[in-house]
DNA sequence: ACGAGCTAATAGCACGTGCTAGCACAAAGG
DNA sequence: CCTTTGTGCTAGCACGTGCTATTAGCTCGT
């Protein structure tokens, strides 16, 4: 039973009670008859408090359209439990990334903070405004700052990087296995009958001197080592194309070819295509990162995949270790390949 | 594998003296020897100190690595100057929309906060998580939530909803004029001699009924109207590749066709390139939106441009004539014509 | 019956910052 | 000499919440 509501709107007091929006938790203590403090603990189900005064509590608070002030709720408890994140906005490989280190980081009770980077907004910008916020740790998605910028700010905040190869001691580093992973391809291919297997590779992209070795070395080993053909390619459509139309100059053109990444593969797909080539029945092409694009359903690329959700995992878990004070260490993870439909038995 | 931390005790002292990470203003003030509402002042460049002081504040507090908290300044005044934007992680145009947006906001001195709506991260959720950080308004990103449940969240907090099509009298909306773009794409193609003009639509997509009826009724106006053909397509790069194989069996087939989007456009340019066509010497194809899609280099698609930077901008500033208090209105933006290399005047 | 033990609820301080009011002091005017 | 004005700085409260310490209300064991 509520008495005859005191619930005069008295906004006169000339402090701010005039709110056009958002109720505190003292108005929702008033309303409800109670102290402040026993509405927090309603809020956040910490113990303390009788069953019946708590639906009371949350019925009234839902009907003031209540919702706790999340900046307060961070500033009173010294550990901000929040994660940073800095993301490019164009890479779709980031976004399946970000995607898991929310649900990682909601698993060990932490909030995640995004900060893209763009074009027009560099990434000093992204990371000094995580840094207001007072995360408590920093994952870099495909940081493009050179290592000493990131050791700086590894000085004021536990920082990790993700899919970027660097040196730094000082940082959490988070990649993966690319000589697995170029190894897996290779043998892949082979193991469906292929014996002439082009590599184009990414140029002096991170990662690309790792992905070139293990392809030689692999096919070494396979006893293919006569059919070595290594083009020099890029990161991007145009490069995969031009590296592609290369190799169909050869007397003896491959039956296989295995591109740097996805975006590197869709053009060497799409050159292929224009020649007449049937993907897979006369030539079989395999991307890497396995990114939204290899997933599009009339492509269907077989692909090495990263494995989002696992790196994702790795940074959460180092972000939490270096918060714990803790060293920072790397963590290599183990590819995965993803076979779909522009690979085949060669015809 | 992780575990719950038990969160280990690592802070001895009682008063916040010896934190970790993250020297406060308190600290500051008593190195630099002054008062810490003289920090304050200094590090928001207000007025009330002298020149010489100033500098030794900032170079103290630059030494000591000093950063401004985020949440306690927010938290002080009442009013947050945050814009919150809920967006899709694999929407490369919300991606294009939301840089533009950052920008928009930092003109009136508003700053940004990110929340993603992903596959296993939805809409409430991301929404919720913005009005926790007491947001004074929130863009919504090509929602897929119900009118209705967006006009609940209206009476809470100015909403803006981008790039939808919905009837909601509480919402701000900003979308693009589909009845233009698709006269501007029919248009372009008939000034180029194109008279067999086919249409792949958006199925029972939003905005496909108005593209679908102005499509029909430019080529009326321009005497085609016997060659109206209208292919129900959808938004993926499979509707469009379907779309594309059935007007190849016309008798008579088209010789330029409008996509429903750039990704509908992909399908049916990858189609006719399997068949033999050339792109765009024997086929002139169409997309919509100008997303990244349509600017990869080896494709370069001519489209009809959404332009992310004016409906940002329109965005922007219906969030802020609803936070001061003026009735939410509708702003259709302009598109505009993209011509690339893949239209053509007919072979 | 009476204190021990437990639950429900309250009082009060703290987090880091912004803002208003006020204090000390030097220069100018009487 | 005292009063007035302006400058440079400081004291203190407030924002909305979480946490610790404390008290009223109740059951229970002996």
């Amino acid at each position: 039973m509520s008495r005859p509501d005191s619930d005069a709107p008295q906004d006169v007091t000339a402090k701010g009670v005039q709110r056009g929006r958002g109720p505190t938790m003292g108005d929702v203590a008033k309303a409800a008859g109670v102290s402040r403090p026993l509405v927090s603990i309603v809020m956040r189900e910490a113990p303390g408090a009788s069953i019946a005064t708590r639906e009371r509590v949350l019925r009234i608070a839902n009907e003031m359209g209540y919702v706790p002030d999340e900046r307060a709720r961070k500033l009173r408890q010294n550990s901000s439990r929040l994660i940073g994140i800095a993301f490019e906005l164009q890479q779709p490989f980031h976004g399946d990334v970000v995607e898991q280190i929310y649900l990682a980081a909601a698993e060990s009770g932490y909030d995640v903070a995004l900060s893209a980077v763009a074009p027009t907004r560099d990434e000093p910008t992204a990371v000094e405004s995580l840094i207001r916020e007072r995360c408590e740790a920093l994952i870099v998605l495909g940081m493009k700052a050179q290592a000493d910028d990131l050791q700086r700010i590894a000085e004021r905040v536990p920082v990790v990087s993700v899919a970027r190869r660097l040196k730094a001691p000082a940082l959490g580093i988070v990649r993966g296995d690319d000589k697995a992973g170029l190894r897996m391809a290779v043998e892949h291919l082979a193991s469906l009958g292929h014996q002439r297997i082009a590599h184009i590779d990414g140029a002096d992209a991170p990662g690309s001197a790792d992905r070139r070795a293990s392809y030689r070395k692999t096919m070494q080993r396979l006893g293919l080592g006569d059919n070595i053909d290594v083009i020099t390619g890029g990161l991007t459509e145009a490069d995969g194309a031009r590296g592609m139309s290369e190799l169909l100059t050869r007397p003896v053109p491959p039956t296989a070819v295995i591109a740097f990444n996805d975006r590197c593969a869709t053009g060497a797909l799409d050159v292929a295509a224009r020649t007449g080539l049937r993907v897979p029945a006369n030539l079989s092409i395999m991307g890497y990162d396995d990114s939204r694009l290899a997933r599009v359903p009339h492509v269907q690329m077989t692909t090495v995949s990263q494995d989002a959700r696992e790196l994702a995992r790795a940074a959460v878990d180092l972000a939490l270790e270096q918060i714990h004070g803790q060293a920072p260490r790397e963590i290599i993870v183990q590819p995965r390949l993803v076979v779909r439909e522009t690979t085949q038995r060669p015809g």
